[in-house]
DNA sequence: CATATATCCGACTGCCGCAGTAGGTTTTGG
DNA sequence: CCAAAACCTACTGCGGCAGTCGGATATATG
């Protein structure tokens, strides 16, 4: 899964959409204006949102978008993944010339990077809409700690600026 | 933390180093050839792993590269933060004129961010080339699930493709 | 019907970082 | 001295992101 600020414009403008929408549609316009988001831009991401199946757009005046499946039934991953593209894989791809059989080191690293976007991804499929919305995003003592309880610094030395693109 | 291609050629060639290193210095040349990574962009990554002090170089014939800090004292973590530029923060600046107070949505979504950051930094500073070299690099059944284990479908729908860029 | 409002659609642009290349200079063992 | 290695600086092509522009289509409301 990519992880861009492209993603993330799209998920501010779902949770803006879930957090001011109510039933009635909402216009990107509004939404535009609220997250300081040139309007064409995100008429481009909810293309993908739409063709995603996340959200259902109503056209004409008074028109606008409503969420497909409710604030609860959108995860944070489905979004990304409707708007980023899937990324060229990991370059050793199955099968190739120069695959993964043969040449060692380059499958150790693979199985650790598939292994840390599967942890991306059930993160953030287990983040919903409604769970931003109410600020239930999670403080640092759920998640991953059971497993790096035992170790020296890990809560330390947090990044400075961190998010991925 | 970014996440690009160029982190993971870092950890390639670490872990090549870590693999292959044990007491004498590896050359770039060597995992160059192993790893099929061009030498300029080898040395420009060590140039980093240097600076970051995760490295160290003997000059000369027969020199090389050796780990600073050995196997099991390098996290993945690191390796990524020292080769990849820490990026354009969440665009909420502190402090900034439009900043986080007043627009409530925008620093909902900061807070999903961040903790995603926090997620993988964890699970990356969790890890050791020492761990990668022994495949020691957790099956799906540990770190995320002591959260998410109550949620219907995490397991299923992994993705695809998954890798961050 | 006319019009304003909205979604839709395609094409174009500037920018930045990645991946790679080129051409050097120092250091140092043999 | 010589060759092998680290070291250093500058340049390049490419692709995706963020944003822009100009439209076409649908549809409530007067």
């Amino acid at each position: 899964m990519r992880l861009s600020t492209k993603g993330r414009y799209a998920v501010m403008a779902m949770v803006d959409l879930a957090k001011h929408g109510s039933g009635e549609p909402i216009s990107l316009a509004e939404i535009a204006e609220r997250q300081e988001i040139s309007l064409s831009y995100l008429e481009q991401l909810f293309a993908k949102l739409r063709a995603g199946n996340l959200v259902k757009s109503v056209r004409g005046p008074g028109g606008g978008y409503l969420l497909a499946h409710g604030a609860d039934g959108t995860r944070i991953s489905d979004i990304i993944l409707a708007v980023d593209e899937p990324i060229r894989a990991t370059r050793c791809t199955p099968g190739a010339p120069t695959g993964c059989s043969g040449n060692q080191t380059r499958c150790l690293t693979h199985d650790l990077w598939e292994e840390l976007g599967n942890q991306i991804h059930l993160y953030l499929s287990s983040v919903t809409l409604a769970d931003v919305c109410a600020q239930r995003v999670l403080g640092r003592s759920g998640a991953l700690h059971c497993q790096v309880q035992d170790r020296d610094d890990a809560a330390s030395a947090l990044p400075g600026a961190v998010a991925a693109e």
